[in-house]
RNA sequence: GGAGACGUCGCAUAGUCAGGUCUAGUGCGCGACCCUGCUAAGGUCGUGAAGGCGCAAGCCUUCCGUGGGUUCAAAUCCCACCGUCUCCGCCA
């Protein structure tokens, strides 16, 4: 939820960040306008209301007939305060739904535009050049054709027991994937992250607390009998943990590293990323979330996408970062970094981890406020970021393949596989 | 799944039966100050959140698990729900 006073006292600056977001700046005007109806009502309201209080008190003090006329008018002032109310309710509620619809403010620098629009802040590392290596004629792997001579991934059977975009991770696959999310853990536990495994079903309010039920509702999975919600990543349930809290940050932010599963309907991915593993309905994931005072938000933000960096760095995978253009954020967010790696079957680049710096909206719609140094309370800042997914096992296999169909396990996950150094295929290439 | 008890201002508790003086008392904790020759004791005052009005001082409204209802008036009465605990049953 953006912050009324900052829309109330600098409606330019929300107007500028709807426009760079491709959203409506009108909406800005529609907020001022029923801001100030909202007050009104409210003031209508609460003076009758005082009236009605100070009238009540004399009608307990009073005996006889001066107790029956009290009483035939306060009956009156009754009928009158309930009426009041209810405006002064609807009219809150009329404001809410379109201050409900304003995304955060974005960042300075934050590019214009959509999903192409975003600025490629850097390259780390060289994709591999396989025909260079081994020849002209050798044909790339991609990880699902990796992965089934590893016997690693078994997307017929994931189909056939669960359906399309399912799969079975299966033996050196399982204890990749494992391994790859251990060395996140670790990572995050070096790193000051409290280890947190998380629910994956959540109530309504946290998941729209979290923005998840806005634009992209239908991404989500809810299960109807309950009235729950199937998290799409561990930061819906991190960042209702503290919902309705006042912290004390004064000693640092509040780091945490969530292990979940994570589901995803991908209603709108027909025909999109089809085979293999990349895009799933079901997948694991660590991911990092923090609770920090506002104004270090922004440093923040740059301390857990080096944490994506080092992870990335771990597993030797080349990889670019983007910066985010401001259509393509959530509503949550005022800044959004993403590391790609390449992806040599495909020749492109596969999104691996995304961090997101929400400032206070999502706080303040959670109701996560902290102390400060002078004893008040206002909204924490909120961020979170990617420090490992099944989706990583993908660049894996592929980056690190070699000609026989053997796949080089990076040094950094060894010590998670025992010391296994290679992947070897179960059955030979070609069967 | 069944039965029962309970949910009050950071913690503990009073208030709920008999609705109005609850503007929610008290203790602890916390903060400021005072006193005191010393890691003691005591005293005074203060101490929740959200919102509205006001230049300000300040005033007002809402919140006693949540949401409805009854009433001129609800922490208090009624209903539903949520949560915690105890017991019983059932079961990975």
């Amino acid at each position: 939820m953006i912050d009324l006073r900052l829309l109330r006292d600098t409606p330019d600056v929300v107007r500028a960040s709807q426009t760079l977001r491709g959203d409506d700046p009108s909406l800005v005007d529609t907020v001022l306008e029923l801001d100030t109806r909202r007050r009104a009502a409210v003031t209508d309201f609460e003076r009758l209301r005082a009236e009605q209080k100070a009238l009540g008190k004399q009608v307990a003090q009073a005996r006889g007939d001066e107790k029956a006329e009290l009483l035939a008018r306060a009956k009156g002032l009754a009928e009158q305060v309930k009426a009041r109310q209810a405006d002064a309710d609807a009219a809150g509620a009329e404001l809410d739904a379109v201050v409900s619809r304003i995304g955060n403010v974005v960042h300075d620098g934050v590019p214009a535009g959509g999903e192409d629009d975003y600025v490629v802040l850097k390259h780390v590392g060289t994709p591999r050049d396989l025909a260079a290596e081994y020849g002209p004629d050798f044909a790339v792997r991609d990880h699902l054709e990796l992965g089934e001579l590893l016997g690693a991934i078994d997307t017929e059977r994931g189909a056939k027991v669960s359906g399309a975009r399912f799969y079975f991770l299966t033996g050196i696959g399982a204890r990749l994937e494992l391994a790859l999310l251990n060395a996140a853990m670790d990572r995050a536990l070096a790193a000051g992250f409290t280890p947190m495994i998380t629910p994956t079903l959540v109530k309504p309010e946290v998941m729209a607390g979290t923005g998840y039920l806005g634009a992209h509702a239908d991404e989500v999975y809810r299960l109807e009998a309950d009235d729950l919600y199937l998290v799409g990543t561990s930061e819906v349930a991190l960042a209702g943990y503290h919902a309705d809290e006042i912290l004390d940050l004064s000693d640092g932010p509040r780091r945490y590293a969530g292990w979940s599963a994570c589901y995803r309907r991908e209603a709108g991915s027909y025909g999109k990323d089809t085979r293999g593993i990349i895009r799933v309905h079901q997948f694991h994931k660590v991911e990092m979330f923090t609770f920090v005072s506002a104004e270090e938000s922004q440093a923040e933000h740059q301390r857990l996408l080096a944490l994506e960096e080092e992870m990335l760095g771990l597993v030797e995978l080349p990889y670019r970062v983007i910066d985010t253009a401001a259509g393509d954020l959530g509503s949550s967010a005022a800044r959004k970094f993403d590391c790609e790696a390449w992806l040599p079957s495909q020749a492109r680049w596969l999104e691996l981890t995304s961090t997101s710096d929400c400032t206070t909206y999502q706080a303040r719609r959670l109701g996560v406020r902290e102390r400060t140094a002078t004893g008040e309370t206002r909204p924490a800042a909120t961020l979170n970021g990617t420090l490992g997914t099944t989706r990583w096992i993908v660049a894996i296999l592929e980056n690190h393949q070699q000609a026989d169909g053997s796949v080089r396990v990076p040094e950094g996950l060894r010590p998670y596989l025992g010391g296994l150094d290679v992947l070897r295929p179960t059955r030979p290439a070609g069967a």
